[in-house]
DNA sequence: ATCAACAGTTCCGAATTTCTGAACTACGGA
DNA sequence: TCCGTAGTTCAGAAATTCGGAACTGTTGAT
């Protein structure tokens, strides 16, 4: 397991953070991780919808957002605790996260919060 | 040449939008349009950056783009008049166009207004 | 120390998507 | 009618995504 790449707030680019939320699970295990205090774990989420993600996919969701800035990822003994980096992101792409998570807020059907 | 499809307000969709400018190429030639007052044509854009934009590539994005909802489309005799759906855009998903643009415009090296 | 269970990652083949040159359609002018 | 221009469609190659199976690393029990 090689160590998890985190970028610097100066490297995060626009397009990843589009591309990380362009697809509606990650954007939804985003908003879950958002509503969250501190971290929560890869495998506290369960299901998101009906459809059950498989684990591998579920992984690579999680490298996405990531790799793309959204999220820190850190190993706490045998998890991996997961929280946004909103704070750190408004201050680079004012309004942007806010936005993103109010336009898929606005749609019924959409994540729950917990 | 079949009828262009361009969604109703109520369905465009978050991820279309979110998809549709996570491509640099993209988002560039919406920033581009979103700076013109009326409709710009296809062909006027020219180069966006070093690299041609081959034809078939770019009709590709202004598709994309139309059926996201982004922008609309118009045949005009020999070409095709294209402008942005901002206003409309604003109205359903409230900041969202603005962070996005705002937050490519943020780095440098970017696409000029015209 | 050895073993088992668990959380998550990596690998790799299948399926899907994207890219783009070439052929094509549509319109306008000479 | 024939030509040039604007843009679309098609089709095959290349790249990406998906997900099951095998693997890694950690904890706790025996």
């Amino acid at each position: 397991m090689r160590p998890l790449f985190h970028p610097a707030l100066e490297d995060i680019r626009p397009e990843a953070i589009l591309y990380a939320l362009s697809d509606p699970e990650r954007a939804a295990i985003f908003a879950w991780l958002s509503g969250a205090g501190c971290g929560r774990t890869c495998s506290a989420l369960g299901q998101l919808g009906e459809r059950v993600i498989p684990k591998s996919s579920l992984s690579n969701h999680f490298k996405v957002l990531r790799e793309s800035g959204l999220i820190l990822s850190e190993r706490q003994g045998i998890e991996m605790r997961n929280q946004t980096r909103c704070a750190e992101l408004d201050e680079r792409f004012p309004g942007l996260i806010k936005a993103i998570l109010t336009a898929y807020g606005e749609l019924p059907g959409q994540p729950k919060a917990d």
